[in-house]
DNA sequence: TGACATTTGTTCGTATATCGCACAAGATGT
DNA sequence: ACATCTTGTGCGATATACGAACAAATGTCA
């Protein structure tokens, strides 16, 4: 791509809508800056666009993004065909073992939620698509780690912030490395209570009939509703059907 | 705001992502050019740059976008405390009444779920937050629509696509207008299959201390499980229980 | 309270990057 | 092999970004 291929105001823009989360939600142009480390010019630029457009609100003081956003985001779920080729099947695969089922990609080093059937709350964070979770702490992550080559999925662990979320998290590369490889040989990851004390998972993956993994389902259940041995027991076989189902609409 | 104060650039790059859509979901240059009204070069640039950043992908031929777009619409979802604070309220809601529950703001003529609880699938489409239904058919558009002056509901009235999606549904503005009149003063809107044969719902307004309406909650059911009369009966005084909870810890 | 320091927002001239057009090159279908 | 459609490129005109200077607001301390 040559360089006048590129619109760096465009790029500059989405930085700034980016700039946008959890503990920065009402922004003064000079946080924007900060955040960004655009200038400041450049920032208010962004800003005062994004709110023209009614991207974001302004009160003359501080931006918000107002719910117009969520169209770009939307955009993708409503036109990736995956996305809404799984979600009827997570919705039975929820009914046949009671409990939530989801359907994730890689983006980096997270994985994001493309599709959901929560039976009941059974992790403190609510989860939709669109979510992000670590890729090495989670069963999905796991899996779609394992369909990488070697090198790419070390590099995503080295890249990871490895956070011991609970006493059981593995953070170690090595560690690691080597429960991709389980996982590669068994066909499925178990996660116990890894991200959170009092959550399992087992995912597994969908690949499409070229082979390629596309994506990760799982089926996440409270620790004390079943052990490890009792969810491969239960939902693996499950699970491993609506894959299949899955696996014969894709192209 | 002074011209210069506009960048073209970052606002022509957000039309083209907006022009991915359900039936828009492999575009070419020239798809996309045609779509958003850009010149080919132009389109070119953005699609190249969205590319370059991660946001699409590209074989040579089309451009899809890539799930890091869903970055986008979950910095609204995850910075603005509104959707986060009324998640758990709606998660007892769909306890405590055995349906789903979902919460939503206006945009233009459309609502836009910002959060949701669902119990069991109800509707022939999912419902995610960001998921849209225009305003004058849904039980929580007409929530919001009433807490409107009069003349800015008329004229999104007149700016929607009124289609009958069932025979229920109800298309003219002199109807609507006394529907919303209704709603204003018994404090909640229900809708009767006029969204889907099959599909009830009832929405009250959610006000923040000051009495400006911020968000619309429902509960939705089959029509065969509950009369409009045991919609009301059954769910309306939870709700508003749940409504005033939320109100309280709004600031 | 008033003077000063600091931070934040806005304006401006200029260097530079982007836009849109016209044309070239390549792909596709008849 | 031709017509047609799509994609890529070069260039002059135009719009944008940068950095600095200015203005306004906010905070600090005697």
């Amino acid at each position: 791509m040559r360089e006048t291929d590129f619109i760096s105001g465009f790029a500059k823009g989405l930085s700034v809508i980016e700039a946008f989360d959890a503990g920065n939600s009402r922004l003064s142009i000079t946080d924007v800056a900060r955040i960004t480390g655009l200038e400041r010019a450049t920032a208010r630029r962004c800003l005062l666009t994004l709110a023209e457009l009614g991207y974001a609100d302004y009160d003359g003081k501080f931006f918000t993004l107002s719910p117009r956003i969520l169209r770009l985001g939307h955009s993708y779920l409503t036109s990736t065909p995956l996305p809404r080729l799984v979600q009827p099947f997570l919705d039975q695969l929820s009914e046949k073992t009671g409990e939530s089922a989801s359907a994730s990609v890689l983006d980096g080093n997270e994985i994001v939620y493309i599709a959901r059937a929560s039976h009941k709350r059974v992790m403190s964070i609510n989860l939709n698509p669109g979510s992000r979770l670590p890729a090495y702490c989670s069963s999905m992550g796991r899996v779609l780690l394992a369909a990488l080559p070697e090198d790419e999925a070390r590099r995503i662990l080295k890249n990871s912030n490895r956070v011991a979320n609970t006493p059981n998290t593995k953070t170690g590369i090595a560690d690691l490395l080597d429960e991709l490889h389980r996982v590669r040989a068994q066909g499925y990851a178990v996660i116990d209570q890894e991200l959170e004390i009092g959550l399992c998972s087992i995912a597994i993956p969908v690949r499409n009939v070229r082979g390629t993994t596309v994506s990760a389902i799982n089926v996440g259940t409270q620790a004390v509703r079943a052990s490890v041995g009792e969810m491969i027991e239960r939902y693996l076989p499950t699970m491993q059907s609506t894959r299949d189902t899955i696996t014969s609409l894709l192209v």
